[in-house]
RNA sequence: GCCGAAAUGGCGGAAUUGGUAGACGCACCGGACUCAAAAUCCGGCGAGGCUCAAACCUCGUAAGGGUUCGACUCCCUUUUUCGGCACCA
């Protein structure tokens, strides 16, 4: 009887759907004496092309944690679902006229099926989708509650709208936009990331991905929604801290955040009637302010018409122009060479009053900072460059410290040419009020002196910009949102959600730039049940992002119809423990979540300021060929083949063993011809496969001693591979091959042996440890047995190796008992017959010895 | 350009409070079983030297240097690969 994993992997997959081993009971149902543990995957998205192998990789390793906690007795939640909005749906539907939701269905019951056929232990009973009536239905009440709140700058979180303070003697109209201007979820006509080819706009952090795929985007001014995500800057900063995140995660989520602190100062400048006008520039380098030559306004800086005179105008107008015309995309490229035009304006450096030229470029943005700077060309890289270009002066005001009084001459001659720019910190020189300070303390300062005499303050930027959250798109939430003739729009009540998607109608494009649901007059044109007026809703959905923010929440509650889910259940399973996903997250999802969630936190949702306690990233797998799989190159291996031929256990195993689970590895059917056979020979361990009957060897008194070592220092091993968090399954599955090997060179083994065996083995290659669990006679399901324990004693080692060297080259090596003393060493060394050859006739001037490990004789 | 990670046999990868480099698997080679093949089982397998053989010797963890009795592991320099950012003042 020979090892036929197809049979009895289906044969267990229906024994845990009939008997819902894995679902985790009601809250009051639980052991609390035990501990949670919430292992979550990033749900996929439900594509037409199904599952790929790299799907399975963090997936099985979230598997093996699952089944391994609830061996350990951990009350477990692991939950799967769908994030089932999205573009290529919606593209597809385009194409072939079928309707994104009944395509949307298609494809979840595709990779349904598919997850099934690995035997991921998922609680099936808590599946989500995003795309469900009864799941955006929350979504929308989320995205209310947003938006009926403000930012309390005091009290550093958010809050209720109601508690906002509205200064008195304000009209109607003048209390509304009062109020919209302070929601954390508000309209606003701003420069946008428009992506014609996908007829719609993107987020900052969806620009690059798309871009990649060859798409352009170019900035148009649009009115869209957009959610503060700036206000959390600080506090999406601080709290990564704490997070047991991969340390290259975090970098890119502060990086992405991009906090930087310096000054803001006022420059005087006179505007082409004669009239003195002020215009702020940042800086983070206010030390420098006595060599800076010239000013620059980003081309859109509103005050670049009113300062430009007659005579520079119609240059100054055509630089605007051209500039206005460059998608961002070319004006960085372009940056290559630096332009800028001259304004005919001059400000005056409110330190050393020196006049200087006001000029337009656009390497200057107007969306960071002020939009305006001083230029320091002597200190700053693209100062420099722009000056030598448009031949600005320069002078040195920082000296780097410990030069030589010729080396300083020198410094000061190639800095005033141009020749040298110095970026660091040092010495102020020819900086009046800060001279000979060094760089910090000139700082502190000039910053004291602006504080004092009004003329600029310390400041903090951030690169993070608001969140864009509308999509010109059909398949995604739709905003709870109506608008009036007049202009004016407003929020449906809670109770009104969900607001539904139309059903059946044409999803195609409105060609317009408009959101599909535009055309759709039926849906668009309603009347306000509060006032009974003719209202348009929004057309707008919300971005992909907005179902995933939160979907780890609803799997804690996935059928409550009061509300998202139980504060009691949230209080008990939230935070996860462990996430594992792709790196391609690291901003996007990982971050909206995040702020997300702290707005929840913010107004007394959830109890957790952080929901992701520790994150994990799989790498990516390649084809056989080495290179990243893909259709084109025709070496994507596809999971369904993969468990025809081998099984799901050996895939599984597989995966988890090419290596590290953060490592990017490539694909090898080779590999998984050899996980397959270590399975087939674990198999014939217990299996007389002539017979069916166990094997022979199988005996129920107790192993030699090595066996019972071996098995103890096997369970050891792989209880540390899984629980120190690294996700290096790899070493715990080669320890378990060498068992099997070693009980392949005895005559008998325990029963016991091979039981405890199998547990072990059990979360990596669950059907066929089912299989030979019940065929030894124990009853299923091999999940509600308890992880085997070792004996500590049993670990140690009798017999050690050691090594003898001679001045560091190894020259024998002896068994010897564990722990023998440190004399008894020196002595064995030194009457090696190869250790004396190389030490004779010469000097012996000191002994190391280490225990357990080697002797070292140094000679001379 | 800046930030981060990495580089170990023919291949995937083990080994770090500095102490046997190459666990385990793949590929390959040899043997057993077989009429034969597959499957299976057993053994070998970094490079080179010496040898009938064993023993033994030299070199070897991207390259170069350093610290140390001893370095894949720590420090410095360089190269390459991957990921992120890219006029953020």
């Amino acid at each position: 009887m020979k090892y036929n994993f197809t049979d009895i992997e289906r044969k267990w997959q229906e024994y845990w759907e009939v008997n819902q081993t894995f679902r985790t009971p009601d809250l009051d149902d639980l052991d609390k004496s035990m501990p949670k543990y919430y292992v979550l995957d990033m749900f996929p998205y439900p594509s037409g092309e199904g599952l790929h192998v790299g799907h399975p990789e963090g997936y099985t390793a979230t598997d093996i944690v699952a089944r391994f906690k609830r061996m350990k007795g951990f009350n477990v939640m692991h939950p799967i679902g769908w994030d089932a909005f999205g573009l290529s749906t919606e593209q597809y539907a385009i194409k072939t006229g079928v309707h994104p939701k009944i395509r949307t269905e298609e494809c979840i019951s595709k990779f349904r099926q598919q997850l099934k056929s690995l035997g991921f232990s998922y609680d099936w009973q808590r599946e989500v989708g995003t795309s469900n009536e009864d799941y955006y239905k929350w979504t929308q009440w989320m995205f209310l509650k947003i938006y009926n709140s403000f930012y309390d700058e005091k009290e550093n979180k958010a809050k209720p709208i109601e508690e906002l303070d509205i200064p008195n003697g304000f009209s109607e109209k003048e209390k509304y936009e009062f109020v919209n201007s302070k929601r954390l979820a508000y309209l606003a006509d701003v420069p946008v990331n428009w992506c014609p080819e996908l007829g719609t706009v993107l987020s900052n952090e969806e620009v690059p991905e798309q871009i990649e795929k060859g798409f352009s985007v170019i900035k148009r001014n649009m009115r869209q929604w957009n959610l503060r995500i700036t206000k959390y800057a600080d506090r999406l900063l601080n709290d990564l801290e704490d997070l047991d995140w991969p340390k290259n995660v975090k970098d890119i989520q502060r990086n992405w955040i991009g906090k930087s602190e310096g000054a803001t100062v006022v420059f005087e400048i006179k505007d082409n009637k004669g009239e003195f006008r002020k215009v702020e520039i940042y800086t983070t380098r206010p030390d420098t302010i006595y060599g800076a030559t010239y000013l620059i306004l980003a081309p859109e800086h509103k005050l670049v018409r009113e300062i430009t005179d007659v005579e520079n105008s119609d240059k100054v107008e055509s630089y605007l122009e051209k500039a206005t015309r460059k998608s961002d995309l070319e004006r960085t490229e372009l940056s290559k060479e630096k332009s800028g035009v001259f304004t005919g304006a001059y400000a005056v450096n409110p330190l050393s009053r020196t006049e200087i030229p006001v000029l337009v470029a656009d390497y200057v943005l107007a969306s960071y900072g002020t939009g305006a700077i001083m230029g320091v060309p002597g200190h700053d890289e693209r100062d420099s460059e722009f000056a030598r270009k448009l031949s600005l002066p320069i002078i040195p005001v920082v000296l780097p410290e410990g030069l030589s009084e010729e080396q300083k001459a020198e410094f000061i001659e190639k800095t005033s040419t141009g020749e040298e720019c110095f970026t660091g910190e040092g010495i102020s020189i020819n900086s009046e009020m800060i001279n000979g300070l060094k760089t910090p303390e000139a700082i502190s300062k000039v910053i004291q002196w602006l504080v004092k005499n009004e003329n600029g303050k310390e400041t903090v930027n951030f690169k993070l910009r608001d969140w864009l959250f509308s999509r010109q798109r059909f398949w995604g939430e739709p905003f709870p949102i109506i608008h009036f003739e007049d202009g004016t729009f407003k929020a449906l009540a809670e109770d009104s959600l969900p607001l539904k998607l139309p059903e059946g109608v044409s999803y195609k494009p409105s060609g317009t730039g408009e959101s599909p649901l535009a055309g759709i007059a039926d849906w668009v044109n309603t009347i306000d049940p509060v006032t009974g007026l003719e209202v348009k809703r929004e057309t707008n959905t919300m971005p992909q992002w907005a179902g995933s923010c939160w979907y780890f929440l609803r799997f804690l509650d996935p059928k409550n119809e009061k509300t998202f889910c139980d504060k009691k259940l949230e209080e008990f399973w939230m935070p996860v423990d462990l996430y594992i996903g792709g790196q391609e997250h690291s901003v996007l999802h990982l971050i909206y979540a995040r702020f997300w969630y702290k707005i929840l936190y913010d107004l007394g949702y959830v109890s957790h300021t952080e929901p992701f306690t520790k994150l994990f990233n799989q790498g990516m797998i390649l084809g056989e060929d080495g290179v990243k799989m893909s259709k084109s190159r025709g070496n994507v291996i596809n999971p369904d083949d993969v468990v025809r031929e081998f099984g799901a256990d050996s895939m599984r195993l597989f995966e988890m063993f090419m290596g590290p689970l953060e490592a990017t590895k490539p694909w090898s059917t080779k590999g998984i011809e050899g996980l397959n056979r270590f399975l087939r020979r674990t198999w014939r361990l217990v299996i007389d496969e002539d017979t069916g009957e166990l094997n022979k060897k199988i005996v129920e008194d107790h192993d030699d001693v090595l066996i019972i070592k071996l098995l103890n220092k096997t369970i050891k091993k792989v209880t540390d591979d899984i629980e120190d968090g690294d996700m290096k399954f790899n070493t715990a599955i080669s320890y378990l091959m060498i068992f099997v090997n070693e009980l392949y060179k005895v005559e008998k083994f325990s029963r016991e042996a091979i039981e405890k065996f199998i547990l072990l083995l059990s979360p990596f290659a669950p059907h066929i440890s089912e299989e030979l669990w019940s065929r030894l006679g124990n009853s299923p399901s091999i999940q509600n047995v308890p992880w085997p324990s070792y004996d500590p004693e049993l670990v140690k080692e009798d017999v050690v190796t050691l090594v003898f060297q001679v001045n560091g080259k190894i020259r024998s090596k002896q068994e010897m008992e564990f722990d023998t003393d440190e004399k008894a060493l020196e002595d064995a060394a030194l009457d090696n017959e190869n250790v004396k050859k190389h030490i004779l006739g010469k000097q012996i001037v000191k002994i190391i010895t280490v225990k357990n490990k080697m002797v070292n004789i140094v000679v001379k």
